[in-house]
DNA sequence: TATGAATGAGATTTCATTCAT
DNA sequence: CATGAATGAAATCTCATTCAT
């Protein structure tokens, strides 16, 4: 990357630092482009250089936000060694479900933000993002584990990432109806239960 | 109550009307009082007679809603004789997807709008709404399957209502990963489960 | 007075005490007509009935406010046995300053609200007010301390009446440049000059 | 002053014109933030980049203009050879009520919006304003009179000032109890007398 | 008389976007 | 590339006044 495009990719930055700073302490309706620009600390007319409006600003945030989750989990579960794919889903379960107890805001893009449909295409077009394979990681996983036979595998992880972040939404913000700690032997059952389905025979799933 | 008294519901009913109308087409923050009042044919300043502002009656909005959801799912599983609790909660959990599917703009207030123990407990607070008595179906549901021992039963409310918006909102919006139909047996296994955690032995959760 | 007209005059003075309240807290410009009715318990329609606006209600309560004041300080004046002319003022004017000290909010009815030459003029155009005759007390007067031959009388009670209020706005308000108490002496030496200077021969006073 | 910051100085004098052009017209709660834009011949928007409301460009505007008469008084006053301190307030004075007879209008702002304290404690903070130094002025005024042993001098000038503009509004504004010119006698007989005051002993005034 | 819901003109304020520097 | 003053359309909100009851 040439030195003009590394200080274009820095001045980038700092707009989107800004602005995850911002949209984690007030709803993006709530928030407007003079916020953000005098936070980063740049002039006004040096948003529309990089972004063509909140939407877009906002979309990108949630995308690369998102990302980082879930590479972060990603490689702490290469660093393991587990050969069973329950096993595998509830240790990336759990690692994304601490790194939103860690940072509550990120549940506003991860919850609100994100087609998760969508993502995985975004994950699938995406080439070697920088230093990580997102995508070779999606495709390695079912084969590690490829004594794993799953039915409707996509449905599977759709459902599964909705479930994690639908039921840990309010125990993260407001303990209630309890904490996640209390949550998480639930939830992990519940995934449990989930991929057993998509590994058992589907004349059974269909009644 | 009286005649003026009556009227003034009615105003109220038409700025609701006209406010959901509007909020179904687009985002609430898209939306301004004056579209509202536009459309409910009444003069500006009426609408702050009844509402504060935009965020006011979104709520009172979102938890009506709601409420009707609720409150209609309940009364057809009254009408039925179900004496088991899964068949209990899978034909709620069917009528209330049933519903959403017929109205998806209905989604966007399940889906983001609702904190599930905060309505629980407005549904505690609240008397005989008119004609339906919200509470006391909540506190006959776990009498009628009184066989049920039910472990933390407002968590598995909490989880299963979450579970059930959460899983249906991409399929209703977009058909992604899959149509409602087709996610529907997955849906209804897995609530299967989450009853049986449930209903199984608490030394059994905490591993 | 009939009983009805005695109701009317009733409802008056309850609209008349909640704009006094209210004004004594905020600028007349930043209360709004359902302020004072809110205050007063009647309905916003009544407020017309006896007001044509907010200036017309603003107005009536400078009068009348003032017009308690100088009545009151009149009367205590009328029960001391003061044959100076000099001391007679010196009184009169303490006595204003400390109904003044005592009700703050007044200071600014007496300080912005009153043109001291048309408030002259009301007077002497009212006739015996329910129970007490200003216009009487004001001819009589220089009356009763007949001995003085003032000069431009008008002038020096305009002069006085404006120095008074100009004088201790601050110090009642807040203290600044110093108490009442403080400013006080500088205030009857003063007054007491104006008085020499009305008393003194004209031809000294045109240098 | 570069040439971006004159342009920006130019317009929030464009704005504070336009602003006592119409507040000298009609009363500041009547005017509108379009009424003042209209008259500069700007973008509402733009008003609020230079004044955050009404209340901040008329407070600006009663300091700039308040503090407008004293500099040219006492820029008369430096020009003349007076050695006296009753004839160096004489003139002070007797040029300050020329002034406001030729624009009534800031009576208003004189009369109404000033706290004499707080503006000399703004005088004594703020700095040599581009050409003048008011309170290299202030200071030196009782050192050139230094003869002159003042009791309570802020007292005295708070007293004096608030005499003039008190007595000066009527007979400005409206001739009335008499014209400025009758009056003026009177108001310097009553200042040598206020002057005298506070060059005699203490032990005096407090009786 | 008394009421208070309804009105809608108009005031305040915000803010995405542009463009000359 | 970067700036930030300027814009003005549009949003929010207020409130004096009316009028049917």
């Amino acid at each position: 990357m040439s030195r003009i495009q590394n200080k274009k990719e820095q001045k980038r930055k700092l707009l989107m630092d800004a602005a995850y700073n911002i949209f984690s302490k007030k709803s993006i309706s709530n928030t407007s482009i003079n916020d953000i620009v005098t936070k980063a600390g740049v002039a006004k007319g040096t948003f529309y250089l990089y972004f063509n409006d909140k939407i877009n600003i906002a979309n990108a945030l949630a995308y690369e936000k998102t990302y980082d989750i879930i590479v972060k989990a990603a490689r702490s579960l290469e660093r393991v060694k587990i050969f069973n794919i329950v096993d595998a889903i509830h240790y990336f379960a759990n690692n994304i479900i601490d790194q939103l107890s860690a940072a509550p805001e990120l549940l506003d893009y991860f919850f609100n933000a994100i087609d998760w449909t969508e993502f995985i295409d975004l994950i699938k077009q995406k080439k070697n993002s920088g230093d990580f394979d997102c995508l070779k990681l999606y495709n390695d996983f079912f084969m590690k584990y490829k004594k794993a036979d799953l039915k409707d595998p996509e449905i599977m992880i759709f459902i599964i990432m909705r479930f994690i972040v639908s039921s840990c939404y309010s125990p993260i913000k407001n303990g209630k109806p309890c904490s996640v700690e209390n949550i998480k032997p639930y939830i992990f059952k519940i995934i449990t239960s989930i991929i057993n389905l998509h590994l058992s025979d589907s004349t059974d799933i269909m009644k």
